[in-house]
DNA sequence: TGCGAATTCATACGAACGGGTGACACCGCG
DNA sequence: CGCGGTGTCACCCGTTCGTATGAATTCGCA
């Protein structure tokens, strides 16, 4: 109950439901079926009901312990370990820079497009004009394969020409 | 569109399954109905059959959850979590996202952002129109102090908003 | 049950962005 | 020396983005 985000979710009890009311219908027919065709002779009320009844009252148990849920809580208890990991500085590798044909001054204006820079902003801060951060941003998306800067960036950090 | 995300608050768990527990009951009954009004003399038992699964279904669900000893067994999982390149497994941390007042859409929408989409996909992706993208992405640049996307999800990274 | 927060949607407008093209200069290399 | 790659800059045009404003609806909580 404390839990808000329970495992148990709608289609799980949906599904509880639909099986319980399937397997209802079943029973029903096929325990009438069997008592048509094996049981119908004399005193077949009493042997119809306590199947039902043993039936159903298992069938019971079994839903009132499944529909609840298993009463075992699990904590998971995550020990974070640290690996050395990647290097805390970030080191511009000019393998990967070259391997997708990206210059220096492209990476160099990925990097302060992930910094969150305007295209003025970079301008300013290598004192080119905006055009030019234009120009390369262009063809910065061409080899990365982007359409936007957002785009660029998730790319840029998912090849590890940024950090 | 009820995304697995949403919270589905406790009410609507509920209004489900009493509508699909009385679907259950209103067949159940109407198929008694059925049956009475044409086989009552000759095939009463029956209904007498459903009755009696009825009382021990729920006597056996009753059973289910007060006889049967349910412990309440508190498993504790301790798992080691070796981090190689990226930092951490990055969980949504509620604490973190109240800390600076964004909402769980807002944040929804800058981890779309962070993939490179642009609001029209964002819009598709969570089945809402353009303009409440826009809202909610103004709202959150409020929020983190930020002009531009770019600058959002810088923020949103340095802050642990986002992996 | 009422209220505030959250979510949704719309319109309009200016700013930023991206594509396309063309141009010029520099540098290294054959 | 020409040639390709790089860097720089400019213009135009269409798209996307961000802001402002208003409003309706739903949710969560007291």
């Amino acid at each position: 109950m404390p839990l808000p985000d329970a495992p148990t979710s709608r289609w799980t009890l949906l599904r509880h439901a639909l099986l319980y009311g399937g397997l209802g219908g079943v029973l029903i027919v096929s325990l009438q079926l069997i008592e048509y065709r094996y049981l119908v002779v004399t005193h077949s009320f009493e042997i119809y009901g306590g199947l039902i009844a043993i039936i159903f009252a298992s069938l019971g148990i079994w839903l009132g312990l499944t529909l609840t849920g298993r009463p075992e809580r699990i904590v998971v208890q995550e020990i974070e370990v640290r690996v050395p990991a990647e290097p805390v500085v970030f080191s511009p590798d000019p393998a990967r820079r070259d391997a997708m044909g990206v210059t220096k001054r492209e990476l160099e204006i990925l990097g302060l497009m992930a910094d969150g820079l305007s295209n003025k902003e970079i301008a300013d801060r290598i004192f080119v004009s905006e055009n030019t951060v234009k120009t390369h941003s262009s063809r910065l998306f061409d080899k990365l394969g982007a359409r936007r800067r957002t785009q660029a960036i998730h790319v840029g950090k998912a090849s590890g020409l940024i950090p």
